[in-house]
DNA sequence: GTAGGGTTAG
């Protein structure tokens, strides 16, 4: 090897004077130049960092240039994330800063082919990753959990097994726990959770991330067994993967569950933030009683969070107060929010709608439409059905005329089901049918069902035929059709045909769903009452009480709705049956229980009978109690003899 | 840089 200073032949040097060569530059030690560049390049950064804009970005940018920093893969990789952050089109801006570095490393590919991933088209993210390795640059972690999570944004699993298998050739980083994870939440997103569990299987190191995504993956599925079989192997839980749990069984209608497992979080001092907070309150809302109602405000309020002051937490408390019957505390908790959207005003347009009052849900929405606050399909659900309970046919037709030419909402499957629910409770059950014949969309079971709802109303059993038929292919073991169909025949005096329709119930071994009713008493425990059920140890009492009740409606005039018992029994045998039916066992147990001048508040878990509506309308009069019963269709509100569905239900 | 969220009709 020559040493460098034979080769320049420097053994003599020069006698420079100092004072020639250096009086404008003084001497700075390469050290500190080094320094001094790190501090510039770290000072660039975060003032990228802070940049909101294009145009704020692009004033840093000449900074940068005119620092001589934009050959700096540190910096530039910095800028060309801040530029897809702000949503500049990677393939203009940041791919000409991008092609002016002539020494690239892997993290400013990575800068360039996240873009890509983010803002799409991902095959251009996959090509330049392709490019990448063939000018030898070597991956980092991140360009795979980049690639990975655009493969699951645009649900194409096909490339992410492509990717999936270069992770794999290229060695190493399938051991490494973001790829893993990432690779985990590709597969489930994609639909393909089996694959997702073979890579969680076959992760040798799991973090509570792992564990979460696939938990996340088995409750979207609707599988909580398998969701609640992880979650109970995962050795350290945080606060989402408890929420993920909580929250999973609340999606899956299983409120009590979801409480359970609530109170178990709270034991172990687990904290809770809104987004667990929304899936109690959901569960709550699905209980629909007062007392769980109170407990989660108080919960909600001693973790910090006010309904008026978080949206998405009052949000969810006006859907709540709404299922629980407090409509009112549901509007006072709306009115003070402090900010609100499309949830907000959703579910108190909702909220109205399900208690008949159609005027309010309305003004609301056209108070609505005059914010920035778009409606979408659900806000359209709540008009639809707030028109046609009232009976506003023509309003709900313009409104449903209008909400794409005006809103830009296309009507789905459920709107067309609001409409002919709409034009079915009006009584032109031959509109509501022509309706579903001009649908652009298949009609579903929901459609069909309005339909053969509206003919029981309007005691229709040759349409009631051809409902029923489309709906018993599309929902063969739904139980509700078959009964529906059965009590319209038997409402017809049809009896051969109630026969037959019970026959197939029969023959498909389906069992009717039994009939009960909740109420809370005044001690805050919820008692149930199955229809003719005689085991409560206060039943003499409760049979009392009802017996005085029907004395007082008979002397008012009251008869009791024969018709709505669908067996062909004698007229005593038919008065017995509605004596027991579930929400009047549970009315004359809330007139033993709950104080005087309280209302009492009934849950049903099927739609309430004519003849019970009519007890109650009667009931409330006599006793000068408001009733609210909340049936598995909606609110009613009976008070001085009437009802708020003003007997359209 | 990877995990958890609220409104829906018969």
């Amino acid at each position: 090897m020559v040493s460098v200073s034979k080769k320049l032949n420097i053994t003599k040097l020069p006698s420079l004077s100092p004072k020639t060569h250096f009086t404008t530059q003084p001497f700075i030690p390469f050290s500190q130049l080094q320094q001094q560049r790190k501090h510039l390049e770290t000072d660039l950064v975060s003032k990228l960092d802070n940049c909101r804009s294009f145009t704020r970005i692009k004033r840093v940018h000449a900074q940068i240039i005119l620092n001589g920093l934009d050959q700096c893969c540190y910096v530039v990789t910095k800028l060309l994330r801040m530029l897809s952050n702000v949503g500049v089109p990677v393939n203009s801006y940041a791919h000409n800063v991008f092609d002016r570095v002539s020494h690239r490393n892997s993290f400013i590919w990575t800068a360039l082919i996240r873009g890509y991933c983010v803002q799409g088209p991902v095959n251009e993210a996959v090509r330049l990753y392709s490019l990448m390795r063939m000018e030898g640059i070597g991956p980092v972690s991140f360009t795979f959990s980049a690639l990975l999570k655009a493969c699951s944004v645009c649900e194409d699993v096909g490339l992410g097994m492509q990717i999936h298998g270069q992770i794999v050739s290229v060695g190493g980083f399938g051991c490494d726990l973001f790829v893993a994870n990432t690779m985990i939440d590709m597969y489930v997103k994609c639909g393909f959770l089996e694959c997702g569990r073979r890579v969680f299987d076959e992760m040798v190191v799991r973090d509570v991330i792992s564990w979460t995504s696939l938990i996340v993956a088995y409750v979207k599925s609707g599988d909580l067994s398998s969701a609640a079989e992880l979650f109970d192997g995962l050795p350290v839980k945080d606060m989402v993967a408890w929420t993920a749990m909580v929250n999973g069984y609340a999606q899956n209608a299983r409120p009590r569950e979801a409480l359970n497992l609530f109170k178990r979080m709270q034991d172990g001092d687990v904290e809770t933030d809104e987004v667990t907070l929304v899936g109690v309150i959901s569960a709550c809302a699905q209980l629909g009683a007062a007392k769980y109602a109170s407990w989660v405000r108080k919960v909600a309020e001693e973790s910090g969070y006010r309904p008026t002051s978080n949206v998405v937490v009052g949000s969810a408390f006006v859907d709540m107060y709404a299922k629980c019957g407090n409509v009112e505390e549901a509007y006072r908790i709306f009115e003070r929010m402090s900010v609100r959207n499309v949830y907000s005003y959703s579910s108190m347009i909702v909220g109205f709608a399900m208690h008949g009052h159609a005027s309010e849900a309305i003004n609301l929405f056209e108070e609505m439409v005059k914010t920035e606050i778009k409606p979408n399909r659900v806000t359209f659900v709540g008009v639809l059905t707030a028109c046609s309970h009232a009976g506003l046919a023509e309003q709900g037709e313009r409104y449903f005329a209008t909400m794409q030419s005006c809103y830009g909402v296309v009507p789905d499957a459920d709107h067309y089901a609001c409409m002919v629910d709409l034009r079915g409770r009006s009584g032109r059950l031959e509109g509501a049918l022509q309706l579903i014949k001009s649908m652009p969309v298949k009609p579903h079971g929901g459609v069909w069902g309005a339909l053969l709802g509206a003919c029981r109303i309007h005691a229709d059993p040759d349409i009631a035929e051809i409902a029923a038929k489309s709906l018993f292919e599309l929902e063969p073991d739904s139980i509700g059709n078959y009964i529906l169909l059965s009590n319209i025949y038997a409402s017809a005096g049809r009896w051969e045909d109630v026969a037959r329709v019970r026959k197939t119930v029969r023959m498909k071994g389906l069992k009717k769903n039994p009939a009960c009713s909740f109420v809370e008493g005044k001690d805050g425990v919820i008692h149930e009452f199955l229809a003719g059920d005689l085991t409560h140890p206060r039943s003499s009492q409760i049979k009392q009480e009802l017996e005085n009740l029907l004395e007082k409606l008979k002397f008012l005039g009251y008869q009791p709705v024969l018709s709505s018992v669908p067996y062909d029994v004698d007229d005593k045998e038919k008065m017995r049956i509605l004596m027991a039916h579930s929400e009047k066992l549970a009315f004359s147990y809330g007139l033993l229980t709950v104080a005087s001048g309280s209302s009492i508040t009934i849950v049903k878990n099927l739609r309430i009978c004519e003849d019970c509506h009519l007890f109650m309308c009667g009931a409330s009069w006599v006793t000068g109690r408001k009733i609210i019963i909340r049936d598995n269709m909606r609110f009613h509100h009976f008070h001085d003899g009437a009802c708020s569905c003003n007997n359209f239900w």
